[in-house]
DNA sequence: AGGCGCTTGTGAAGAGGTGCACAAATCGCG
DNA sequence: CGCGATTTGTGCACCTCTTCACAAGCGCCT
């Protein structure tokens, strides 16, 4: 879903056991367990099945006890897992036994949200800078942060020691400050800008567009009315339509 | 990445060709090409080979073709993609031969910013109405729409033919807020909460949650800081510690 | 007209992920 | 102490997706 350039293995390709590597598929859920498991800990459960842990993670359990097996997470037979061990592991795998530094580049609109957003504190992380090229905005106070030039940029990562950076600018800025995220030793990147970003390898991106996401849903949208406006057709017009598909998508599933 | 629930085949099990029912990973692909295509548009290319469109879109140019082929898309064998017309045929394939009407729900801090964004518009979307359950809220208008109290979503969902519905509310009230989306016909839903939705066969739900896509870079910045410490170290130290991961991680990649 | 270089479309192999089904392990209870 | 109920961990088959490699097709140049 990203660019992710991890070689099989490392430089010394003995024997040497490295980290469990995971599947790139489980550490994409290990996040979503891991909040389902604060809130089991919230409600004062001590234990969880992974029929029932698997239930509030939203995946099928058998995938879930093949994602914990993959971390050597012990469960009990009979029992289940215990829910304080089960987030301490996870979040160890994650790397969330310490609190990463995150600088926020372009304050605008998303930004803005971004800043004042409290959630990311209680799962991990701490907003340490934020930054923007317009002089306009810099000074600007948001959360108790003060918004600074992205010319201090260098300064501040060293000082912050910041691990992740993310990037609210406009398209058209996203690639120069993601050269210079990397230029001080930012190797992680979330990315909201709608465009493709060039990295060196060892550099990790992921991106977020919110743009994408509607238009996946407007194709099973579609998908979805022209399945249910066909069985009554005939189902010829459409194959003959290569290019163009049917025209009956005005009433879609709204009233179905 | 989300809950999707397509039975293999539609009701009728003959030999009814139906849509050319893409892999679901191409279609999570086709508004990354649909984006880079429309840039290269707007560059004056009137063709371009998979190589370049490949590359315009962060992906492999094997993939970018089987992709293209499955929508049955008629290249030019020696010369490329026709820009426009493919432009034609991914907008048509994804359903965005028609503006489709968002309804945002929780105009908060998130919820601004989305409300606000002007880039929906020229993706294919139209946000046809805001809503928000506090009265201090209601009112008020962003970008040229008033926000209206959540009660009134029945009535709206109606006027405006509603297709799509976001989330943007705390995660306790998504849940409630999505059985009124799916009670008013809605049948797909983005959501920005986080927390597992629950919905009927046949609505489709797409989260998004970034807290999750910064742990997921937080587990490989961590994998990356062990794989840099380890192989001076000796590899043993690592495997020794089953659930507390080394402690060699306060430097990072920060100065590779 | 013919040949040459370029690019698409696709068969096939490989890699990765999913889900079933069951043996192994653990607990509680009689 | 043994037994049954319960739940984990995993081998295996299936499926989807990715990637390679190359034949077929197209346009251009001579
Ligand atoms: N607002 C949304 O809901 C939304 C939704 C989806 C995607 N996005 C994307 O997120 C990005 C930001 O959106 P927005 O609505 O906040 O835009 P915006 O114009 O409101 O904000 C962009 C900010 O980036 C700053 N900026 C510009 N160049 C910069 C640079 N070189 N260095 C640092 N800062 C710079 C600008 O000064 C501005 O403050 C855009 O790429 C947009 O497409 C936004
Ligand atoms: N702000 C961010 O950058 C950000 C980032 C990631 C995730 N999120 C998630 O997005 C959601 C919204 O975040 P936010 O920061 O905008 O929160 P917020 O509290 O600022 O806004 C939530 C809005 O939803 C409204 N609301 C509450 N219950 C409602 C209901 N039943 N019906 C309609 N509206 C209702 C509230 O009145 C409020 O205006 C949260 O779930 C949050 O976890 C936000």
């Amino acid at each position: 879903m990203s660019q992710h350039r991890h070689p099989g293995a490392p430089g010394s390709a003995g024997a040497v056991p490295a980290l469990p590597d995971l599947p790139e598929a489980t550490v994409a859920r290990l996040p979503e367990y891991l909040r389902a498991l604060h809130n089991l800990a919230d409600s004062g459960d001590e234990t969880v099945s992974s029929e029932g842990l698997a239930a509030a993670a939203g995946v099928n359990s058998a995938k879930l006890r093949k994602d914990l097996s993959h971390l050597g997470s012990y469960g009990t037979r009979g029992v289940g897992y215990d829910v304080a061990l089960l987030i301490g592991q996870i979040e160890s795998v994650l790397g969330l036994t310490q609190r990463r530094a995150v600088a926020l580049v372009g304050v605008g609109n998303l930004g803005h949200a971004l800043a004042g957003y409290d959630g990311f504190a209680s799962r991990g992380f701490r907003i340490a800078a934020l930054f923007d090229a317009d002089p306009a905005r810099v000074g600007e106070e948001i959360n108790g942060l003060v918004v600074q030039h992205v010319d201090e940029l260098s300064r501040v990562a060293a000082e912050e020691s910041i691990a992740i950076g993310v990037i609210a600018t406009p398209a058209a800025a996203a690639q120069p400050v993601a050269d210079q995220l990397v230029a001080v030793g930012v190797t992680s990147i979330l990315n909201f800008a709608p465009c493709v970003l060039s990295v060196p390898e060892g550099v990790d991106v992921r991106k977020v567009d919110l743009a994408i996401e509607l238009q996946i849903l407007s194709f099973h949208e579609h998908r979805k009315a022209s399945l249910t406006a066909l069985p009554a057709a005939g189902g010829s017009a459409l194959t003959a339509l290569p290019g163009g598909l049917a025209a009956s998508d005005s009433q879609e599933a709204i009233g179905t």
